[in-house]
Formats: structure tokens, sequence, C-alpha cells
DNA sequence: CATTCAAGCCTAGTGTTGCTAGGTATAGCT
DNA sequence: AGCTATACCTAGCAACACTAGGCTTGAATG
């Protein structure tokens, strides 16, 4: 629900690219993975995921190209790329990392 | 060690509020003691914490008072005022619960 | 005593980033 | 025709950790 917007910072390129894994998906379809896998943990808005797809083709990570549904409009889908997949398994490690610490400290007695 | 700057956003807050806990630290010590606590996770510079602190407390969630030790110069050292106990509690259930879900995300099976 | 160094505090400015608030277009349904 | 959901996009904003400096004081070293 109301997860403070701050705390995403940082992580939210790690949370597209495991969302996205490897299968390839558009925009809209990912917005829904995330906040179904979450838990409903996130509700990310529009204005957060497309700017960060961009940001992660440009960065080489995501390759997108356009397709034609059988029904529907045209969709925008990505999928990672070599160094994408390398990416986030540096990522995992990453975040493992970070929450192990973070947790040392919150649970540290004194 | 190099840990993403980036990650840090939205918790900071959190840690500190932690690693001073029922003691009175003053920055420098704080300093020392996130980096003890967390294994060397995380080394943060003195331009990240003192704003952080002057923040929180402008926040009410830290008092300061200055003390002239034995030996050495003046500290400024910092407790938590009730506020920012109760604060604490929030914070780190925040976390348990973003934590959490970014778990699920990232150990998501495709 | 002069100097050097560590302890200790502070802040202006920067870069990144997620979000707000708007906009556009298309397909399906009534 | 009009409405709604799907689907994409972007300019500008706010928050915040960090960089890169500076200042002061006490202790140690020669």
């Amino acid at each position: 629900m109301g997860m403070s917007s701050e705390m995403l910072k940082g992580h939210l390129d790690a949370v597209l690219l495991a969302t996205i894994g490897d299968a390839a998906l558009h925009g809209y379809a990912i917005i829904e993975a995330i906040r179904t896998r979450s838990g409903g943990h996130f509700d990310l808005p529009e204005g957060t995921i497309y700017p960060a797809l961009h940001r992660l083709e440009l960065a080489g990570l995501l390759a997108s190209r356009w397709v034609q549904p059988e029904s529907g409009r045209k969709r925008r889908v990505y999928a990672l790329t070599d160094t994408g997949r390398q990416s986030l398994t540096e990522r995992r490690a990453g975040w493992r990392s970070f929450a192990g610490g973070i947790d040392m400290l919150l649970d540290a007695r004194a």
C-alpha cells in the first residue's frame, strides 16, 4: 500500500530486471506483474516504469521491440539482453548484501 | 564495500535511529558504530550523516546536547525522543514489509 | 615550541531518481 | 458516437545521499 516512495530508490532496476526475467513483457504487464508478485506491496505508477525501462534499454540491459497482438493495440515488449541477465545476477547479490547489512543494523541489540 | 550509493535512500533514517537506540552517541561514533555493526557493509561519509542528524532533530525524532568529555573536544550527542522511538518501531516494520516485497520479486520463479 | 595529525563538526552544491500530472492513441463495448 | 480500459510517453518536481571542500580543537611528535 503506502510504501514510502523513497525506499525503492536504487532497487527499481533490479525489480524490473527480475520481473521481466526470461519473458518478454510490455510496460503495462510489468506493472501488473509487480503488483501481483509482490503481494500488493508495490503498485508502481506508469511515470515510474516507463522512464526506467527507457533508461535500462539505453544502458544496454534491455532490448525492446513493437509487437502487434491478435487483439488490442501495439505494445512495446522488453526482454533482457545478455548484459541484462548478468546485471540481474549481480543485483540480486547486491540486494542480499544490502538487506543483510540493514538487518544487522536494525536488529542490533544496543 | 562499494555499496551502490542510491540503495540507502529512504532507509538511512531507520539506520540512524536504530544505531542510536537507547544510547546517546555523537556523529563520529555513529559512523563507527554503523561500520562495525554492519560488518563493514556500510561506511558512510560525514556529509551523509551530519545533515541527516540535523534533519531528524528538526523533525523531532532526535534531541541533541553538547557534551564536554574528560579528554578531547566537545561533542554533540544525539538521543531518541519519544517520537523517535515510536518512529523507529514503525520504520522497522516498514523495512520488513519492504524487504519482504523485494524478496518476493527477486526470488520469483518466472 | 612548532608542527602535524586525528577527532569532530559543518555546509553549499551536484547528480540520480522515483513520482506527479499531465498528454496521446487505439480497441472494444454499448 | 461516446465511453472505458489498455497502452505508451514526457516535462518538471522533490527528496536525498554524496562530493568536496572548510573550520576548530586537542594530542602527539620532533
